[in-house]
DNA sequence: AACTTGGTTCTCTATTTGCAGAACTAACTG
DNA sequence: CAGTTAGTTCTGCAAATAGAGAACCAAGTT
């Protein structure tokens, strides 16, 4: 597969994008590639060539994937090559994963409403609804994607 | 106010907790020493003496927290200090902020799907999906606010 | 006007990061 | 078993980051 300016152009974007998420930059590189390469399984040599960077620097970046859980490799018989692609079926769990990540802050507001006193009962107010909230929040996670099957369907 | 070792490993772990979110490591402190800290309101240099850092490094981070509006500062007549606290008030429209960085991939899944041929229809219908699922969520965002505020009445 | 206080800005350095390149391994190939 | 292919691991370096410390500024004090 060729890649034009507008491909490559998009690739760094989701990149930065990655990289803002705490990524290395080839890491979020990489994932724009598998996103974007027709097939979507794309071999070792070939991302090195499609982004200009050294073997040792992709094996990092897919070993790194792989230990995620966002990428996977396929073989082919007779052909030694790895084919790497996304997960792309593992979306939903890998959403929910982030929106309970986000979700962990609650764990220490409730630490720290443990060790507070009761010298700004305001401050203590806001935050004991923000664990409400939290609470709320994670309990609602998977309503949320039922109600988006339902829709679906 | 004296902190024990019991505030301090607090501190610690919600400094490294908001270093995976990408801040640099003493914002991530003054974060948690503001959520510690009895009164809500610290100083300056209290904060320095807290954490057992330079004034710059406390300047710097607090004109960062400031300028992402997590942090305020207020003064007292006759006291030329400033008392900083955390925006603990603002924890909704944070939250909120956060839920929609995250489903800020949308824009991406749709500029890839414009570019991707038809090579891999079932890797597109994925993509397809997953973008319904982020706008699906997108839409959720503010109902979900509502139904908290519902319970919670 | 010199001194203090409260904080900012500048310069420099230690650490960390991200990657290149080379050496290496493992499996196949002639 | 020498050579190739596919990828990994090791070593080293350039750039980015985070923060120290000093110089600095602004406002009040003596």
């Amino acid at each position: 597969m060729i890649l034009t300016t507008r491909h490559k152009e998009l690739i760094e974007r989701i990149g930065v994008f990655h990289e803002h998420k705490g990524m290395q930059p080839l890491v979020g590189r990489i994932i724009g590639l598998l996103l974007i390469h027709e097939e979507g399984e794309v071999s070792f040599d070939e991302i090195v060539e499609h982004l200009g960077v050294s073997k040792s620097a992709v094996s990092n970046a897919l070993t790194f994937l792989q230990a995620k859980d966002r990428c996977v490799y396929s073989t082919r018989p007779g052909d030694r090559k790895r084919y790497f692609a996304l997960k792309v079926s593992d979306w939903k769990k890998d959403f929910q994963q982030e929106l309970e990540n986000i979700a962990e802050i609650q764990k220490f507001i409730d630490e720290v409403l443990e060790v507070r006193t009761d010298k700004n009962p305001e401050f203590n107010c806001k935050m004991i609804e923000f664990s409400n909230f939290l609470a709320f929040f994670k309990k609602e996670i998977p309503a949320l994607f039922e109600r988006f099957n339902k829709i679906k369907a």
